[in-house]
DNA sequence: CGGCTGACTCTGG
DNA sequence: TCCAGAGCCAGCC
């Protein structure tokens, strides 16, 4: 069974979390722009951050989509994500996929 | 240290 | 718009 969230990690990992920490509610992010914003070495390493995070978590992972504005998280953990996206307000359009112009959000430079 | 997997992305047909 | 292939990389066995 895959990942089991290794507890430390690395210090990309909080960074990467404390970047999704500031998502603005009914914004999103992709895993590519955190990335990038962030300095991690790719966006898998996003992906596992994500991963890593505890139910109950702060974290508001569920406003991170891939590049094509849709949900990679499969199963029903994706259906959880569309349901948390819709409690505030966040709806795909047609076929399933978010207006990532119009939302997408980056942590201003300074 | 080798091999496999995956909450990715990009390019091309 | 959908699908395949390839590149990339960290974590686990």
């Amino acid at each position: 069974m895959r990942a089991r969230v290794p507890p430390a990690a690395n210090g990309a990992y909080e960074r990467i979390h404390a970047y999704v920490r500031r998502i603005p509610r009914g914004r999103l992010s992709t895993y590519g722009a955190i990335a990038r914003a962030v300095g991690a070495s790719g966006p898998r390493q996003v992906g596992y951050a994500m991963h890593a995070l505890q139910a109950g978590s702060a974290v508001p992972w569920h406003r991170v989509l891939n590049a094509q504005g849709r949900i990679s998280l499969p199963g029903t953990a994706g259906e959880r994500q569309r349901e948390r996206l819709a409690a505030e307000g966040v709806l795909p359009g047609r076929g399933g996929r978010y207006d990532l112009p119009r939302l997408g959000w980056i942590a201003p430079e300074k």
